[in-house]
DNA sequence: CAGCATCCGCCGTGATACTG
DNA sequence: CAGTATCACGGCGGATGCTG
């Protein structure tokens, strides 16, 4: 049941919204463009959920995938712009994460401008 | 298994990935602050998921709460200022599915050039 | 109106093993 | 290396019904 598919915010966060979705698009754009190399970066996830997580990105259009019909075969993954452009909500969610949940967590009284001056 | 509570994204994700969480926010933020204001507002929801939602952004400290001993039960819930820091990432977000994937509120700006890249 | 209790089903995710 | 197949678990969220 999608929440609500006319709302711009649900239909992100419906892509974004995979355990590791965020850190594979990061990844991504730090790059790491090999399947085991994303396996390797992202500690902990198997290899079924980062296939899942790829394929549902291609289709997506988020990443694009590249194969080296090799001998030792090889694919390269790689951020397209639809891809790149989520990179800003990242580092916001990168921001929020250090200012809020950083040092002083929940529950206190909170300043205005936490980290930023 | 929480995958690195030392990344600021996933502890931001971690937050913010409940299906309703952002839009719970956003509403709070748009001046929704009663339980049944909510419960209409956010089309779909179970009391349930709204309550647990509220409670769980209440002990993040994203959301307060004040109650109204009258005759009618009367609660309010605000944004702290925590709360309203997570509100550009979910305007990055809206920008980004308004951007990219399609999903336009005619009433709403579009600050970016859609396919620059 | 506000909110909790219970039950249940779905989906994402994890673990492991196997293939091209 | 780059996946896929299978099995199973857990948590989130949905539906209902009840209380203060």
């Amino acid at each position: 049941m999608p929440v609500d598919e006319s709302c711009p915010v649900c239909r992100t966060a419906d892509i974004v919204c995979g355990k590791w979705t965020l850190l594979l698009v990061r990844e991504l754009a730090e790059g790491c463009s090999r399947f085991c190399e994303l396996e390797r970066s992202l500690t902990g996830i198997s290899p079924r959920t980062l296939s899942l997580r790829l394929r549902a990105l291609e289709e997506e259009g988020i990443v694009e995938r590249a194969t080296f019909p090799e001998v030792p075969p090889r694919v390269e993954y790689v951020l397209t712009p639809k891809g790149e452009a989520l990179l800003p909500i990242i580092e916001g969610m990168r921001t929020y994460g250090q200012e809020w949940l950083g040092a002083s967590c929940a529950s206190e009284p909170a300043p205005r401008e936490p980290v930023a001056a």
